[in-house]
DNA sequence: GTGAAAGCGCTAACAA
DNA sequence: TTGTTAGCGCTTTCAC
């Protein structure tokens, strides 16, 4: 067959493989799959043959006879946002150890495409993790019964699961604000389906209330650099002197507009965000951040849905915590005013 | 066929929907592919059929009879790098809308690696557009024999490329030094194996020669943050007044250090960058860059490479060049010095 | 240890 | 227009 231009000479196949090592196809076919029960000399000779001719098995055929493509999914809501980068990369890492090709699927921060995406590439991986999803928990269900699944930051009763400690982190970030000197924390939050957005939300609630400050709940606001933006009008009449932000691009998005206004950062108010993207550091001044290993995140969350693939059943219901860190920078900071 | 967790029920394939349909598979398998070749009332009768038992095609199955997987691949050398964001979105934009699937390939800047997912992928796709590769033009010469292939930002005789217009936006940043009385541009370099990085610097030297500046090159750095740390000690004993950076996250890296020194930006030096990448507008002062579209240059790779693939054949093999523009921010002024 | 043969789910001739 | 029949390239029993 040819196809665009010119004429693609096809690929030798095993059975051209098999003709010239003398040997049946489906011999080699096993010295490539278990090159224990073929005799040592007929495997080199099959070896032999293969590498003169340039074989290289076929993988949709594979896939079509073992129902093994060796592809797994990573859905993700935006490529754009530099949070999945890292996230992106940890994936591939630890999917290219175990000889596994990731398909990204990007939502493109619509419910359709997710859908349309997923629908692509359901049929030809054998598992998924979702890094973020606007699907309902009962739809992620329902695709969950049908295919290995792993889903970060999020939780689902009965569905394995890798979430960084939020809890641990707040507190971190509100003891820092504490020594600081702040009194009043105020957190913007973000999307309402977040479930992270909840978990913060509540860790700062709760540490606040250990830690004796005055807590508030502003948003939600998108998790983007205009939800920062948009976020100031929710700061009015009275800015306070702590803000914590859902994540690092609302921050982000609110520090500039705060300093395009002439506010001082942190003189006049101390900003944290969370997971410590790129950005964060690249930014003047640097964000205060709690920081989440957004690779081992990725990487964690694959080596996990390939151990399931692979046949383990995941004993426990509880997610996979990793840790968060406080990254101070120069958006935090002690106080001038009260 | 079991796995994981508990027994996976199968999907209904065609022959199924044949029987509940009461017609041939193959007739099934017509109603899809060329709905006009089979009678309105049988198609009814099988579209109901199918969608009673939640039939849904098995691209592996399909592909092996068609040779036709519906994925490209995206190769590049870095996902983590913010470049590439906006590039990722096009390809998937454009392949998403002729219901392809790209697949992406991240060499995580090294070539073992890049080799390796080439493999991997390669017996997949349908084509593959070079984002950023280390390999030599002649190996990319070979692949490009096997499958359809398009490069981005390179020039290779023969195969259909896509680029932006360096020379044009190099242009405009050396009439945008000179309004603000600059004499001297000093021009950072990156990778020499880069084909952009060449084009720059030549079109520096040639709208230098014609608008009167003196142009200088050091370097080369890599093209990361660090690379631009690391020209900071290339442009000792004199600082110049105005720099040129082979890219965006040089001149941020840069700018970074330069700032640290306590050095003014744009007062003692002004800095322009390449690409306008998402941090360009983020850092402060802002970034003045010579914008590529990005998100354009993926989304007319792919279509370009999907035409290939449906057999157009490429008559010309001039480079398809994509404009790009002059980002005028923060961090370029009229000298104080001199 | 090796070969023969059937089959994965779909498409593509070729007949009818 | 529809059905019949071979495959696509590989894996996997099942004999030998």
């Amino acid at each position: 067959m040819t196809s665009g231009d010119g004429t693609r000479k096809s690929q030798p196949t095993i059975y051209d493989v098999a003709r010239l090592a003398g040997v049946a196809p489906s011999t080699v076919s096993r010295a490539f799959a278990r090159p224990g029960r073929v005799n040592a000399d007929t495997a080199q000779r099959i070896r032999e043959a293969a590498a003169q001719l340039g074989y290289r098995a076929n993988p949709v055929a594979r896939a079509l006879s073992t129902s093994r493509t060796r592809m797994i999914a990573l859905m993700i809501s935006d490529v754009t946002n530099p949070y999945y980068s890292e996230l992106i990369r940890g994936a591939q890492l630890a999917a290219s150890q175990e000889e596994y090709t990731v398909l990204l699927t990007d939502a493109r921060e619509s419910d359709v495409v997710e859908r349309e995406s997923l629908e692509r590439v359901l049929p030809v991986v054998e598992g998924i993790v979702i890094g973020s999803s606007r699907m309902s928990d009962s739809t992620l269900r329902v695709i969950a019964k049908q295919t290995p699944m792993i889903v970060l930051n999020r939780h689902l009763a009965g569905i394995p699961s890798v979430v960084t400690d939020n809890p641990r982190g707040v507190r971190r970030a509100v003891e820092h604000l504490g020594e600081l000197g702040h009194e009043h924390i105020t957190y913007v939050a973000g999307p309402e389906a977040s479930w992270a957005d909840g978990m913060r939300w509540r860790a700062l609630r709760e540490a606040g209330h250990e830690l004796h400050l005055h807590t508030r709940r502003v948003g939600p606001v998108a998790p983007t650099l205009q939800g920062g933006r948009d976020a100031r009008a929710l700061l009015r009449p009275h800015l306070p002197t702590a803000v914590i932000c859902y994540n690092d691009l609302v921050a982000i998005g609110l520090m500039r507009t705060l300093t395009a206004e002439g506010v001082r950062i942190p003189d006049d108010v101390s900003v944290v965000g969370f997971d410590n993207i790129l950005p964060a550091e690249l930014v003047s001044p640097g964000l205060t951040t709690v920081a989440s290993p957004l690779r081992t995140l990725g990487s964690t969350a694959v080596g996990n849905l390939l151990a399931i693939i692979r046949g383990a059943l995941h004993t426990t219901d509880k997610p996979f915590v990793l840790p968060t860190r406080l990254v101070v920078r120069e958006s935090t900071g002690r106080t001038a005013r009260r």
